[in-house]
DNA sequence: ACCAGCCAGTTGCATGATCCGACTCACTAC
DNA sequence: GTAGTGAGTCGGATCATGCAACTGGCTGGT
């Protein structure tokens, strides 16, 4: 499953990535939010391999990502619903659905929107700095090791060490 | 390189997963982000094979992610700078660090944080409805096919060209 | 001149993950 | 009893990865 730990890593990111880090995770959790909960739907959904579906599914519940529900028995029948901890990642998926939508635009325009169900509107990823409440662009922001208390932004370009 | 096209998904979040969703991607640019821009430095903070980083790394190059720069000549060295497109993925990885941080916890607190450069705020990503300008929590949103309002689940499962 | 070291890779083999397609098994509907 | 469905399992071939050693320019010390 190729289920690697990345080792020495005291970042979230990289502990995130075990998870999601993986080719069929997001698509698998994609399917689900959109209402594909059975195991040939996924199945047929995503062109993956029948057995990697099934270790996949059942890694994704064991991380309490998804939940196997019996929708029926005799014979028992499962469908596989996201958590909270699993719908959770669903900024992850919007922002990637907006960033391949820019630089891998679709002839025909998008072939999916995100929508806010209330109003209808489109919506766009926008990083905001919780103390000014200035509107960020990427290169506005960095990842800092959390060591010091300090601001200076030299010491953290300095050291990578820690992270 | 498993480098998978998600045949007959026409989704910008497969389109983005092509690159993405391989486990070294994120953690590469992440360094990059962090101002690791150096071969060896890459390899021995990732602890990535030298031949996969090598392959990524042109990878990246190839997609418009990184750009490939000498920062000496005699003998020819290269660094490896984040561009554009490459930086607008940092909002993912915020997301996924805040996700990491959350189900995921370090034992003294989150190892890293994410920062504005000018005041030192922390950020939190937020989705926000372009429309009425209101802050979305993960079920206020839904990803539509653009085509058809609606779809009952066996017509989707059936049908995954439109998807 | 010689050796050590740095940097950015390349190469080769063993291992492990993935793909593909067929098979199972319990049950239902005709 | 034949066909179909849903959720898997199994086995062989292929592909990617990990590991570790090697190359090849160049610098700097003695």
């Amino acid at each position: 499953m190729l289920n690697r730990t990345y080792r020495d890593q005291a970042c979230s990111i990289a502990r995130a990535l075990e998870i999601v880090g993986e080719r069929w995770t997001l698509l698998i959790l994609r399917d689900t939010y959109r209402g594909i909960h059975r195991f040939d739907d996924l199945q047929a959904s995503l062109g993956i391999t029948r057995g990697v579906l099934t270790q996949r599914l059942s890694w994704l519940v064991d991380e309490g990502l998804l939940e196997r529900r019996p929708y029926q028995t005799n014979p028992e029948r499962f469908e596989y619903l996201p958590t909270t901890k699993g719908r959770a990642l669903s900024p992850v998926l919007m922002h990637l659905l907006l960033w391949g939508d820019r630089y891998y635009p679709s002839p025909g325009g998008p072939p999916q929107i995100v929508e806010h169900n209330e109003c209808g509107g489109r919506i766009t990823p926008q990083l905001t700095c919780d103390q000014c409440g200035q509107q960020l662009r990427p290169s506005d922001i960095s990842i800092r090791p959390r060591t010091k208390p300090a601001r200076s932004r030299r010491a953290a370009a300095r050291r990578a060490d820690v992270a």
